[in-house]
DNA sequence: CGATTCCTGTTGGATAAGCAACAAAGTGGA
DNA sequence: TCCACTTTGTTGCTTATCCAACAGGAATCG
């Protein structure tokens, strides 16, 4: 889905603008930063910039995707080797990057938030696919698709609304409850409504 | 006499070498650094290293330069608005920069003395001469040259020997005396040999 | 409304950096 | 001594970056 580059200019060069743009971003509105700005801090021409990326949201999707992934790789395994108990850790991730994120861009972070939202539930979309599709064949991928987008969505509303909700909840109940209720169902024993009867996603799960 | 870089690739590529090297310098003896590792820790070619430094002495020598101008920078003026009162300032400057370049790469410091040495007499000389030739006719320039000269060898001399005596004397009367004695010369009232004579270096300074 | 200014993207030609391969000169061990 | 190995510089060709210039869009001001 994205090549990794192979020259060291190119690993510089993008280093370079990622870590301006960071800088950046950590002091300023995110439209107030100009792409020339980004340039002159990273030390490399405009043109050059565009080289690297379309335009300037392509580099905050980046920059989000990057630094969501290494959010994630020192508390979780690679998708391949992740198990169902290990749920409650991915929601915390993802409560704690969008609190972080929101934390590091106060004034950019309105304007930004559904890009934002987009990128993060993008590559939780693809963390839970290669996962759900470990062992599946080929021509049932369509299912481990559609079971990845909804539970990606899930809980990325879920990290969403508990930020939102200024922590009335603790983080481990919060990530307790809301992955009982993705693996089990809202048919489960806790669950609000039992008459919906037995429409778990525990079967999503292998 | 050293053409400064306008490219920014080239101002980039020479900082990373630099910083590369005193990185490796601070910690490794000289001539246990190969050339292939400054290169790959700078994160550029090896070819691209001897398209800027002929070789590693020539990258040794451009280090001390400049650390040694970035020691005069903050505590002297530009030479031409140099004036002889501050003799005792750039004294210590000298010796402070010997002492530190000695505690900073301790190893390297046997092997690479007379090249640092040198490297600071040059910049001494281009200093005095440019401060001594400020209000001098063209025809005389030579004048210039030649007191610089001794000036500059005097100076880092002194520097040198202060650094050797274990700093048996204080700074302030080190470089106090040495400026008297360039100044007024060994014929002065406290010389040691006053029937030298009027042979003073006084004469030097507008 | 037009004029001005700033920012965005894009392009063509110049130049620095990357790379692989080479010869030559050490270096150390059998 | 010979041999294998490393480091040093060098070279021709490829590729990424630089730069100046441009057209278009948006905001500001008279």
């Amino acid at each position: 889905m994205e090549k990794l580059p192979e020259d060291p200019r190119v690993k510089r060069t993008r280093a370079l603008i990622l870590a301006a743009f960071e800088e950046l971003v950590a002091t300023r509105p995110l439209d107030s930063i100009t792409v020339a700005e980004i340039a002159e801090r990273a030390t490399i021409n405009r043109a050059t910039f565009y080289a690297h990326f379309v335009d300037k949201a392509a580099l905050l999707t980046h920059s989000v995707r990057t630094r969501f992934r290494h959010t994630l790789e020192p508390r979780l395994p690679c998708p391949h080797a992740f198990r169902a108990e290990q749920l409650p850790t991915l929601l915390e991730c993802v409560a704690a990057f969008l609190a972080s994120f929101r934390q590091g861009c106060r004034q950019a972070y309105r304007e930004s938030e559904p890009l934002v939202h987009a990128t993060v539930q993008e590559e939780l979309a693809r963390y839970f696919e290669s996962w759900l599709s470990r062992a599946l064949p080929a021509e049932q991928r369509h299912l481990a698709r559609l079971r990845a987008g909804v539970l990606s969505w899930a809980a990325l509303g879920a990290g969403v609304n508990w930020n939102r909700e200024e922590q009335g909840l603790s983080a481990e109940h919060y990530s307790a409850s809301v992955s009982a209720l993705l693996i089990h169902g809202i048919a489960a024993p806790d669950g609000s409504d039992p008459s919906v009867g037995k429409l778990s996603v525990a079967s999503l799960l292998s």
